[in-house]
DNA sequence: CTCAATGCTTTCAGTTTGGTAAGTACCGTA
DNA sequence: TACGGTACTTACCAAACTGAAAGCATTGAG
């Protein structure tokens, strides 16, 4: 980012074409592959366990997905719960920050689903033409 | 994807969630970091040259940029124009489907400009909390 | 004493990614 | 003959990412 000014002094700008702008790093974050399926998840059934997550994310790991949650814990768009039980209880659910993204990552959801057979003709098409 | 009937007989059923699931590549394409810089910039210019977008995508490489463009042409988003001079020139611009991706992923971009601070505060307090 | 349930965490190895840097092609110009 | 400008392409290598599989912690049930 870089500074520029304003009437009450300097204030920081942030740009995702600027070389290492941290909102190219979140921009980067927020459309990755499990983190979108996560969100998505999470804001259609309001709240969800780990387990349940593992499943309507086919083919995830548990790796993945641990990674993938605490990454969206750290910044702020999901919280964790955790209710001392046993065996262990875990829910996960959208904070208000996270549910701001709904609407942006459904919409590039059903993009994807709207237009891959789209996509998938024009690289057959592709294909043919140059190889 | 699944095999799904309706009146006229089998049909594609896509959904992201499933494993192996094309839309759940193509959504991860889309949303992968250098695409979404390259169609907004695509969708800001109208047109551009590879020199420009260069320029445009601080911190790009070369490499890095020819691969993205070659992806989205072969997945039918932009369209690569050469005009045999010399100098080399060649212009980059949106397909009809590219523009359809203008919107949402322009969303997403402004959601993580907006919300970058944010998303910085909430790693700060996790980082606290937990170290 | 062993097992099951849940949510991780760790380790290992293999794949993929990404950057750097150099090379290619073309032709008009000096 | 060497150089510049544009758009790549290729080779190389280190770093990052991934998945599979096994380990861990806790405690009630059998």
């Amino acid at each position: 980012m870089t500074a520029v000014e304003n009437a009450t002094g300097p204030v920081p700008s942030f740009d995702p074409y600027e070389r290492g702008c941290p909102s190219r790093d979140l921009l980067d974050q927020i459309g990755s592959k499990w983190a979108v399926l996560v969100l998505g998840e999470l804001g259609q059934n309001g709240t969800s366990r780990f387990s349940r997550l593992r499943q309507a994310l086919a083919g995830v790991s548990e790796k993945m997905l641990t990674q993938t949650l605490r990454t969206l814990e750290r910044d702020g768009l999901v919280s964790r719960t955790v209710y001392p039980e046993v065996p262990p209880h875990v829910e996960y659910e959208l904070t208000a920050l996270g549910q701001t993204l709904r609407e942006p990552l459904k919409a590039l959801t059903e993009w994807s689903v709207l237009h891959i057979e789209e996509v998938i003709t024009a690289r057959e098409e592709y294909d043919g033409r140059t190889r």
